[in-house]
DNA sequence: CGGCTTTGACCGGCGC
DNA sequence: GCGCCGGTCAAAGCCG
């Protein structure tokens, strides 16, 4: 349940066993830098725009923090295409359904004059949960423990599950606040999650994103 | 029995 | 050149 791999698309898990994370918070997208104007990013799922939901409490994504090494600045299409090395057999609807998205995060990018960086998506995000395992809609297997000089919480390393997928996460508690889990995904799952796809949308008049449903909308085709 | 987690070792990059 | 640090590997153990 929450956004996965670069993109604003919002994978919801049907039955998360024993955790609480259902995606039906909201998030901001913060930009560049961390904690700036988390103001464009608000998803809903079904409705409203979403007050804070009933478990919110449990699982709360509190800030998005678009930290791509990815040179962001090149094509709308880097973020169904850019990992590393082998393009990635990215379904068309998926594809077409982070292009709005994208787009505006590529003009973001690009405004800010980003220099070269290697070709790898990373997407952080700060969520207020009690389980550091967010149960995403993927697959993850621990690769990895390690604790971290700047932080007195260990840092945890996975990788997906999935054949051929490189995509890695690495998930550790804020040291300022235990209560958050900072999640780190990088790269591009190069599969369809397991679970249902909910496509992202941006409102012209806001520059906020929202859950569309699940089906692409219709002006997210470039 | 297969898949996953755990955990210490190892390695490469970077700063001093 | 050296030491520190973050990231990954891989063997062993655990669990379903």
């Amino acid at each position: 349940m929450a956004a996965v791999g670069a993109r604003p698309v919002l994978y919801h898990h049907p039955a998360p066993a024993g955790d609480a994370a259902s995606m039906s918070s909201y998030f901001s997208h913060g930009g560049s830098s961390t904690s700036s104007s988390a103001s464009s990013f608000s998803a809903a799922l079904g409705a409203a725009p979403a007050p804070a939901p009933p478990l919110a409490d449990q699982f709360d994504i509190s800030e998005f923090l678009f930290d791509d090494g990815a040179g962001a600045a090149a094509a709308p299409g880097v973020f169904s295409a850019a990992a590393d090395g082998a393009p990635p057999p990215v379904p068309p609807a998926a594809g077409s359904a982070i292009s709005a998205a994208a787009a505006a995060h590529a003009a973001r990018s690009a405004a800010e004059a980003v220099p070269e960086r290697p070709r790898t998506e990373r997407i952080a995000f700060r969520t207020r949960s009690e389980v550091e395992i967010l149960d995403d809609g993927y697959k993850w297997r621990k690769y990895g423990k390690k604790s971290v000089k700047n932080s007195p919480n260990p840092r945890n390393y996975y990788r997906c599950s999935t054949e051929g997928c490189n995509v890695k996460k690495r998930v550790e508690r804020d040291k300022d606040d235990p209560s958050y889990v900072v999640t780190t995904y990088e790269g591009t799952h190069n599969h369809v999650s397991p679970s249902t796809v909910y496509y992202a949308s941006q409102d012209a008049a806001s520059g906020r994103f929202f859950v569309a449903g699940t089906q692409p909308p219709p002006g997210s085709l470039n």
